[in-house]
DNA sequence: ACTTTATGTTATAAATATATAACATAACTC
DNA sequence: GAGTTATGTTATATATTTATAACATAAAGT
């Protein structure tokens, strides 16, 4: 399983599911999904998301203790 | 477009397409596909061919200079 | 109470990654 | 030169991500 912080890095910038989605070009409902870990993002996307916040792609995603 | 790394790390380690795919749990051309730039993996994909190199997914993966 | 804003949720369609199988080629070995 | 190994390549099928649209709810503001 994908764990994932966008959620609490979204926060931490004060910004909706809204404004982050436009901000990486994809719908809101995209980013609700994989905040509750409905499915796991393409590399593009998870790249653009941790750049939006500045970090790398691991400090947001995390698969520590999969299969 | 993305510009990856795997051949090279792949070389580094000594290992050929077909190693890398059964390591990371993927058909043999699907690492070509990558190698040859066709397609942008999944987070998870990226994600353990990183691994198996042991470093980041930057590293080996670079979307910079892109749309 | 009504309106707006943020998010959850679900169904279906579209796009894209990956699987599968098949064949080609070039390098190397025997 | 026949056989093996590594890779390229292409066509089709399957799986999964993402888009799109629609409706629900709860919180906050007026």
């Amino acid at each position: 399983m994908l764990k994932t912080r966008i959620r609490e890095y979204r926060l931490k910038f004060d910004m909706n599911q809204q404004t982050l989605a436009k901000l990486v070009g994809v719908r809101r409902e995209t980013i609700g999904h994989l905040e509750r870990g409905n499915y796991n993002p393409s590399l593009k996307l998870a790249w653009d998301i941790a750049k939006i916040f500045h970090v790398p792609i691991e400090e947001i995603f995390d698969y520590e203790g999969d299969e």
